[in-house]
DNA sequence: GGTGCAATTATACGTGCGTATAATTGGGCG
DNA sequence: CGCCCAATTATACGCACGTATAATTGCACC
């Protein structure tokens, strides 16, 4: 533990890229909230965790609310990453497999997670003090949503873009509040249990059939443990 | 301004119960979480906010966490009331329309409010780091769905515990999810689009049209603004 | 109408926060 | 190899926080 004090000289360091810095910083900063609240979320702290001293700090963030609104990005990208991610590796010509795929992926780990949670509630906290943080917020919203309304336009069925909106605003709202009850609150279902819920309940708002589809997607390791 | 400074003598104060005391409090505390934050919510500006001076807070509260604690519970309460009065507003021998009711009050104001999220969102981002907060939670989340789902079995239909229980999950789901969405960016739907699409959802999730019972329980002023 | 006690105020203490700024040092470049 | 500048550390300041405790005062009761 020769590393905090400058016990006899000072501590030495290593210059590192800007890119690469920011990112650490962010990612401290990020996994301090999802610990321990916003308030855990100190420069100090932030410091600490990435391994700087807290002067540096200030030297990529002019304060430290321009931190927390770059670290909202990183939030929700990592987010709406995985279940995208999930259903684009569905081949192209399967549209309800890929709806099934984006479905499962929300509501299993990593996506289903205490710790997103509360990182993702903790900036909810704080749209109401923050005008740049509600442009941030409502931008990730929408990109989530406008990829979940691709994949319903998608379904072989007659077009219509009027209902397509409602049904993607609707499932959205499904997957949200799974997605929150699952993770505030994970031993309260059974394994699996709101991934199946949330293929019925997509399903019958769309009126296609999402179960025999799923079994494409849904793993071994989601089904054994 | 006569109130801040001790300027010449004491401040003066009238002796109140208990409870009136600690009600005064709690609602200063919400009021403040709602308004700025969990950070907010300080010992003394809840003292002002209250009309008392900080010290008081000690006397009722043995810790700050405590008065945090226990404003969680009315938090819950106060959101839940909403619907749950409306609900049986609706003559008992109409299912359908107490549904409907139920469903309705959850996306129109009082409840459908940014200030509401707020709060409701900063308890939720610090349940991973307070075990009586998650324990209310759970408790707060099973008392609505049990109601939800008390609404389901009343519907006129055969009976089955199992299926009620899924699509209460996916109801609540569904309810909350439309909730945050519309408190969180108002100006994303249209007037009443939010409580129209939750009927309709809610509709095709139990097979049921809430769609004509609704039109009771819509409000005019919902619709004229 | 005085007396007692709990409700309330006032003041103080230590800690940790965000921010500011000066002193150092790593490392690329000539 | 030595220079120079930006990256980094170190230190300090002022403020607000939660908490502790002593001094006052409203008010119920006899």
């Amino acid at each position: 533990m020769a590393e905090a004090g400058p016990a006899g000289g000072r501590r030495p360091f290593r210059r590192e890229g800007e890119d690469k810095r920011r990112d650490d910083l962010i990612a401290a900063a990020l996994a301090l909230v999802a610990e321990g609240g916003p308030g855990a979320a100190t420069v100090r702290a932030i410091a600490l965790r990435a391994g700087v001293t807290p002067g540096l700090i200030r030297h990529y963030f002019a304060t430290k609310d321009d931190l927390t609104r770059a670290a909202y990005g990183h939030v929700m990208a990592r987010m709406t990453g995985a279940a995208v991610a999930a259903a684009a590796a569905v081949p192209e010509d399967d549209p309800v497999g890929r709806l099934a795929a984006f479905v499962g992926a929300n509501l299993r780990p990593p996506v289903l997670d205490p710790r997103s949670l509360s990182l993702w509630a903790a900036y909810l906290s704080a749209l109401g003090q923050d005008a740049a943080l509600r442009a941030a917020h409502e931008a990730a919203y929408l990109a989530f949503r406008d990829r979940l309304q691709a994949l319903i336009a998608a379904l072989p069925r007659p077009a219509d873009a009027a209902r397509d909106r409602r049904e993607a605003i609707a499932c959205n709202a499904l997957l949200d509040g799974l997605w929150i009850e699952g993770a505030s609150w994970p031993e309260g279902f059974g394994t699996g249990e709101l991934e199946e819920i949330a293929l019925r309940s997509v399903g019958r708002l769309l009126g296609v059939d999402l179960g025999r589809a799923a079994h494409n997607g849904m793993t071994e390791e989601g089904r054994t443990r």
